[in-house]
RNA sequence: GGGCCUCUAGCUCAGUUGGUUAGAGCAACGGACUUUUAAUCCGUGGGUCGUGGGUUCGAUUCCCACGGGGCCUACCA
């Protein structure tokens, strides 16, 4: 492909070459780019206007239009062109001898390519074949395309589409509707923490300490203060100090970075909800994350049974369903699985599975082995709650059972969409278990967290009893349309 | 990271068991056509077959390396 237009004309692909010598003629005949255009109305208002109009009918009613050509049918003395607005809507212009003289139909079927776009003035009217129709008095060039548009007939790789999504969304109504959907899920996610009174900040997304999950950073640095900073992996611990200042409910939904790998279920920068609430604990806030996805449906959809891309359905309604890992595991293993299992049961467990596990932590093994025995079988939106206490490091011991923490994983269709804490406060566990992850870090783990000491001393202000939440957006989306993420995203990263 | 597959015209794809001038549809160019709906009809042009190297009389085809993409697999949300 030419990437470069200044280039010696016939080093240009033939197309290109043509259109911008149409490009110039236009110039010099008036503007291949005016800067604006005396339009009356948009494409959906005229349809709105005249929905039901018989065949070879007139109006009266004078309307100025644009739109990208998509579609020209040309005969000798009548020209067809289909005129489509960006949000899809489309109208048939004809630009007839009688109407516009032999002159400017001759400029029309010089210089009008598809892809152009094209601003038309005339009257409403129907064709013979009762298409609605602007029947043209005037017409001028919009904006000149110089490239061709691809052809509308075949679908796009995949590939073309993630590279070009801005000829995708000229080409295809689902890339439209999905950022539609997107944007309108956001909103209603925003309207339903408005209505609990939360409020929504913006944390950090430069740190000069990474920390709030365990994952690898991407590195950068400031030449001001000549400093290594990270991209932030989570905004957690910055919504804390909030909380601790006394930001009793506060969200933020914003992109994190994770230096990892990318398939089709995770990006290497991806938007993060997290919430926090004050005197709220795990059970809270699955109820407001349940709220949350809900109301996503219902104000998108219009319904909390959605229909996914592929045909099927996503039934998100009514109360969703709490397991413990620990008994789900059990019932699933066959044999009762608690946090003092010893080591070597697990690992036989393990062997005879036929999984490997390699990793210092008895809650590494038994979240493993949860994953291989129950997390297949899990369809219906379920909460699995109470995890081990060695690989929650920030949450607090469940408050009857030993040996794990208060926390949930939300699964939706299989894979993890949200996870929510009863978060620690007590300063003291907090830095004992900070300290124990740094040791881990200098043994060589990239994933253990540093030591947060302006966090720690937040904390040692006194942070009330709270309950906290994050879910991934893109996989909200995925949940809510069945697309892969790199759909749901609009601009995803490409090599 | 490991394994397998893939890259041909602006777009979507055929094809070449190594052999003259590499094809189709849409798009483009020239012509005909005043009611088309992916308009139709006649004609024409457009390609360093991802890049570099090798084998060969001859490579788009076979081999190697590199680059892009996909799938499976391992890890993270």
């Amino acid at each position: 492909m030419t990437d470069n237009l200044e280039n010696e004309s016939e080093d240009l692909p033939e197309q290109i070459a043509i259109r911008m010598a149409k490009r110039e003629k236009l110039n010099d005949l008036s503007d291949a780019y005016p800067v604006s255009l005396p339009l009356t109305h948009t494409i959906s208002e005229v349809r709105a206007e005249f929905p039901d109009l018989e065949i070879d009918a007139v109006t009266g009613k004078k309307v100025a239009i644009a739109g990208r050509v998509v579609f020209a049918r040309n005969t000798g003395k009548l020209c067809f062109a289909t005129l489509q607005a960006g949000d899809g809507e489309r109208i048939q212009a004809m630009v007839s001898l009688d109407k516009v003289g032999e002159e400017n139909l001759e400029l029309y079927k010089e210089l009008v390519d598809l892809g152009d776009h094209l601003f038309v003035d005339g009257e409403v009217i129907t064709s013979k074949r009762g298409e609605l129709s602007i029947l043209v008095e005037s017409w001028k060039m919009a904006a000149k395309t110089i490239r061709p548009l691809p052809n509308l007939h075949n679908e796009l790789s995949e590939e073309f589409r993630v590279r070009h999504r801005y000829i995708d969304l000229i080409v295809r109504d689902r890339a439209r509707e999905v950022v539609k959907i997107r944007s309108q899920v956001m909103q209603s996610l925003r309207n339903t923490f408005a209505n609990d009174l939360y409020l929504e900040v913006e944390t950090p997304m430069l740190q000069s300490m990474h920390g709030g999950a365990s994952a690898r950073p991407f590195k950068t640095h400031m030449n001001a203060f000549d400093m290594e900073l990270f991209l932030r992996i989570a905004p957690e611990l910055y919504l804390k100090r909030a909380v601790v200042g006394g930001i009793e409910r506060v969200f933020e939904i914003n992109r994190n970075f994770r230096n990892e790998g990318a398939d089709s279920t995770h990006s290497p920068e991806f938007a993060m909800l997290e919430a926090y609430q004050a005197y709220g604990d795990y059970s809270t806030m699955a109820e407001l994350t349940q709220k949350l996805i809900q109301n996503a449906a219902q104000d998108v959809f219009g319904t909390q049974v959605v229909a996914l891309d592929g045909g099927e359905e996503n039934d998100l309604s009514g109360e969703w369903d709490r397991v413990s890992m620990f008994e789900s595991l059990s019932s699933a293993a066959g044999q009762e699985i608690t946090p003092e299992t010893p080591m070597a049961e697990l690992k036989k467990i393990a062997d005879k599975v036929d999984i490997e596990i390699d990793h210092p932590l008895h809650g590494k093994y038994v979240e493993e082995l949860w994953e291989h025995f129950v997390k297949p079988g899990l369809k219906k939106p379920t909460f699995v709650m109470d995890f081990p206490v060695d690989t929650s490091p920030l949450t607090r011991d469940h408050r009857d059972k030993k040996g794990v923490v208060e926390k949930w994983d939300l699964y939706i269709r299989g894979y993890e969409q949200a996870t929510g804490y009863s978060e620690l406060v007590d300063p003291v566990i907090q830095r004992e278990r900070f300290v124990a992850q740094a040791a881990l870090a200098k043994t060589g783990d990239p994933e253990a967290m540093k030591l947060d000491e302006e966090f720690l001393k937040a904390l040692e202000f006194g942070m009330p009893p709270s309950g906290g939440m994050g879910m991934g957006i893109d996989r909200l989306l995925m949940s809510l349309t069945g697309l892969g993420i790199r759909e749901t995203i609009l601009f995803p990263l490409v090599k």
